[in-house]
DNA sequence: CTATAATTCGAACGTTCGTGCTATTATCTG
DNA sequence: CAGATAATAGCACGAACGTTCGAATTATAG
């Protein structure tokens, strides 16, 4: 009952490094088994499918993600330094997760997108309620009177998911390392763009910001 | 001579429809062979090997975008007529070439941005290309006076691009078929932030709209 | 310590994968 | 219409896939 988990969750760490790097659908059972040091009857016991393996290894993406973005984000105030505290975590989760290849969940998304079954159906939810967030997020900044009210809160959140999928993208088959400054700069433009009136102090600083990622 | 390359058409045709529902990976001889109506050995010469059957996809690929969505657009006098109509054929060109499931490029990016080899050389090159012609394009804005002289045509094509993979992602992933008005919104406030009036009180003007008396 | 339950293994299953061959057609050329 | 060439089929291969099942092993609880 204890060794169990334990050996489920070393197994799970194999999985999402190979997942990272080749995604979803080349992670196969006898090569995860190879690296886990188990057979793969073995492992196989633990998922009862390659389904079920493959549910797990996004539970647990959630998880880390959870952990890594949005916990310590949620420490900021509401408004614009917790949805900026949330852009930043993001984009640079796949590093502090060891991921060594890409956002598994991206990757799954552009994957699964046209293949319907639970694995579609869990990742797509996933990325809902990260874009419910997000916007959610948006609408506590614009009532903090730090975005304009006319901000429409669910454009928003898409433009940000954009943008992330896209320094995804450029980090990974451009190998490009400013991939992520190149989002932020984006994300501080959007800032800015629906920046609201009042708070001089912090559009400025914002600004600032935006100059000096550059 | 000829019977060779209308048969090999009509396998890539095929090929194309099975790779956007369900990507380069999933795309199977087997599976390819059965729906051409033709023998595995059969469909097999004409590409030897299944990496020359990805390859050949890509590059039929890449001559449908041309025909689709760069070529029209050259219709367009250069500056900004001609980068928005590249920005919206490519928004709809999955559409207009009757490919079922999304984009096999931007897939075969997401699928092969880890994965070492020609094919992901071919995919990473044809961004690239892209992403050149893009920021080609907004220079050419810039030239005309319809954008911004400081405008930074790079960053300005990574986040077209990547409004473009949000789009993919909304419509093929969420059903949503507002994704494609979502990003040419976004697309347009860009435009709307780089353009107008001359280059150098730009940034005077962000700072006075954001109220700071400096 | 022992009994029971949880884990892991080994071997095998049937499929499907990509890929070679060798014939056998069909097509084009002269 | 002939011969040459290109295109396709048939068959087989080794490997890898996910999966099953019973046996062996290990951990846990009483």
């Amino acid at each position: 009952m204890r060794k169990g988990q334990q050996t489920r969750n070393a197994i799970l760490d194999q999985a999402l490094a190979i997942a990272s790097r080749a995604g979803l659908a080349r992670l196969t059972i006898g090569t995860l088994a190879e690296r886990s040091s188990l057979s793969k009857s073995g492992l196989f016991a633990h998922f009862g499918s390659k389904e079920g393996l493959q549910l797990a290894v996004i539970q647990e993406v959630r998880q880390l993600y959870s952990a890594l973005v949005f916990q310590p984000a949620m420490q900021q105030p509401p408004g614009l330094p917790r949805l900026r505290a949330i852009v930043e975590n993001w984009l640079e989760w796949t590093r502090s997760a060891k991921l060594p290849g890409g956002c598994i969940m991206t990757a799954a998304a552009y994957e699964f997108d046209d293949f319907p079954g639970p694995v579609r159906e869990l990742v797509s939810q996933s990325l809902r309620e990260l874009r419910k967030t997000l916007a959610r997020s948006v609408r506590m900044a614009v009532e903090a009177g730090q975005l304009r009210e006319d901000t429409d809160a669910e454009q928003l959140a898409f433009e940000i998911c954009a943008l992330y999928f896209g320094a995804q993208l450029d980090a990974r088959l451009f190998d490009d390392s400013r991939a992520g400054e190149r989002a932020l700069v984006a994300f501080e433009n959007l800032i800015e763009r629906h920046a609201g009136a009042p708070a001089p102090a912090a559009a400025a600083a914002s600004l600032a910001r935006a100059g000096a990622a550059v």
